[in-house]
DNA sequence: CCTGATTTTACAAACATTTTACACTTCCCC
DNA sequence: GGGGAAGTGTAAAATGTTTGTAAAATCAGG
């Protein structure tokens, strides 16, 4: 029980935070609100950074949707998302036309850095 | 060496201090009366400060209801606290639509330290 | 250019919280 | 115990937020 879930170590890289623990983002040092949908589809992407990952996955496992369903659903939530990454939408979100998203991180496949945190 | 557990050290901050050995609350240099719902409540939300607590936490901790009651007394509650907090209640308390509530410190501690100057 | 995919805008439906009002309960004092 | 004041829970309307869809605009690839 807890108020707290497990600790899963956040990622990190020059501009945002992604705690998956608060399942909260941080955008250059300011909170950046995410609704539920918005958060879920970004914290995919990025535990997939560097891959491509295809519209038909995004809408399984964001949404449970089967590849029956059409509908243009994720990429108005995409467009959401760029909105609130502010200057850095196109370099983190990237189009794979025909095929899907991928998310790509600022400098470089270093997920993790450690970081000195001040208390 | 009475009932009451040892000194447990209050709780301070630019506006606030809650006093958890007499279940006191001081706003502004005020006594701000609390009911004893509004204290657990609000001392809860404090000492888990900067956390987000999901609802069905503080319905466990606070009334002891299960996942299974569904009430708004909560929001009633958070409502009465928000009042008597006068003008700082919405920095204080935070809504986390569709999840729950933060208490959010005046002077809050950063997550992440500031970064260099310069763009 | 032509065609189909994606982006963008706007809006409506679904869902969650806030606010108000009131009923019920508890506590205290006589 | 009786009566009143304070505390607490609930219902319901008002308000606010999120999500999905349609439709027009733009873009990419052949």
């Amino acid at each position: 029980m807890g108020l707290v879930p497990a600790n899963i170590p956040a990622y990190r890289d020059e501009h945002l935070v992604i705690d998956y623990n608060h399942q909260s983002a941080i955008l250059d040092n300011e909170r950046m609100p995410l609704t539920r949908k918005e958060y879920d589809l970004l914290s995919l992407l990025v535990r997939h950074a560097g891959e491509i990952i295809p519209r038909e996955a995004l809408l399984m496992q964001v949404w449970g949707y089967g590849a029956e369903i059409r509908t243009r659903t994720l990429d108005v939530h995409v467009r959401r998302l760029r909105k609130k990454l502010g200057a850095y939408a196109d370099h983190y979100i990237e189009t794979i036309f025909g095929i899907g998203y991928r998310f790509q991180p600022f400098h470089a496949p270093r997920y993790v850095q450690p970081v000195a945190v001040g208390a």
